[in-house]
DNA sequence: TTCCAGGGGTAGA
DNA sequence: TCTACCCATGGA
């Protein structure tokens, strides 16, 4: 990477099969800053604020070869990075890309399928997220009642509003934490950002984090069902149904559908020549999938 | 001006 | 838990 110094390498074993960029580009939070996709490299980058404050930018390709899966991680920062540093950048890229989730089932059932299974097969479904629960969670309210254009310009502005610069490219921001939101105002949401009437439920969610009256983070603990999850979900004012099963497809439970316009309009295509469905409807057609709903119809779409 | 886009909150049953 | 109804914002 030319932006400056390589502060640290390494490379990540991963479980195959899996396609590296695929996964990375298959959810659109690929184009949703901080993250973004280098065409020439085919690589991730993205800057990262970490617990110590400081702001490094990370850079992730594939270093495949015949023998096994690795993806090869570049760390650039203004100095060297300590031990705890770099443990929590390999806990986040992991999270992020889903390294450590187990799809053996999943592609199990894509066998059976044709048409699915032509296109999993290299090892695609590690859909990209984001590396802490807040900022999935923002993205998730920013893609409410709107189109996709417009989300992509509330999360540009958020971050060149709010969050860190990264010391050796001011331009290249990371993605503000809630105590950064908090600290500024809703106004600034509202004005600066143009989050609309989402700004009181972004602001309200990062004070409430901020202030440790609620800990998103606990939502990763893999003992909790989805249905504990979901309600903690809902609990967040400003999501819904919607941006709940969005969410729980986050967190790496694919049982709930996240049924949006999008998926209305896909579904009456597919399945009802073009007549509108309910969504009893919908669910009974992918209900056969049991915990793997909204991969399956993920890749239906795809 | 009207309509719509990868909905949400709330009251009431 | 479900439905009806109102509310939200910016762009085409």
């Amino acid at each position: 990477m030319a932006i400056g110094p390589n502060a640290a390498s390494f490379e990540l074993q991963v479980r195959g099969p899996y396609d590296f960029e695929r996964s990375v580009r298959d959810h659109g939070w690929i184009a949703l800053s901080p993250c973004r996709w280098l065409k020439e490299q085919s690589a991730l980058q993205r800057v990262e604020r970490l617990d110590s404050g400081r702001v490094v930018l990370i850079q992730a390709t594939s270093a495949s070869s015949s023998e096994d899966v690795r993806l090869s991680v570049d760390v650039v920062a203004d100095g060297s990075l300590t031990d705890i540093e770099l443990t929590e950048i390999e806990r986040k890229v992991r999270w992020m890309l889903r390294l450590d989730e187990d799809l053996s089932e999943f592609y199990q059932l894509c066998s059976g399928e044709d048409g699915l299974w032509q296109r999993v097969k290299t090892g695609r479904g590690r859909l990209l997220r984001s590396p802490e629960l807040f900022e999935d969670v923002v993205k998730t309210i920013a893609t409410t009642n709107t189109i996709w254009s417009q989300t992509v310009g509330m999360v540009d502005r958020l971050v060149k509003t709010l969050g860190d610069p990264f010391p050796l490219a001011p331009t290249l921001r990371a993605f503000p934490t809630p105590a950064q939101v908090a600290a500024a105002t809703e106004q600034v949401l509202r004005e600066q950002v143009r989050l609309g009437y989402r700004s009181a439920y972004v602001f309200e969610l990062a004070r409430s984090i901020a202030e440790g009256v609620r800990n998103l983070e606990s939502l990763k603990d893999s003992r909790l069902t989805a249905k504990e999850l979901k309600r903690g979900l809902k609990s967040i004012k400003g999501v819904g149904d919607y941006s709940a099963s969005t969410l729980l497809m986050l967190l790496g439970r694919y049982e709930e559908l996240a049924i949006d316009s999008e998926m209305r309009s896909f579904v009456a295509r597919r399945y009802f020549e073009g007549r509108p469905a309910t969504d009893t409807q919908i669910r009974a057609i992918y209900d056969r999938w049991g915990k793997w709903k909204y991969l399956m119809y993920w890749f239906e779409v795809a």
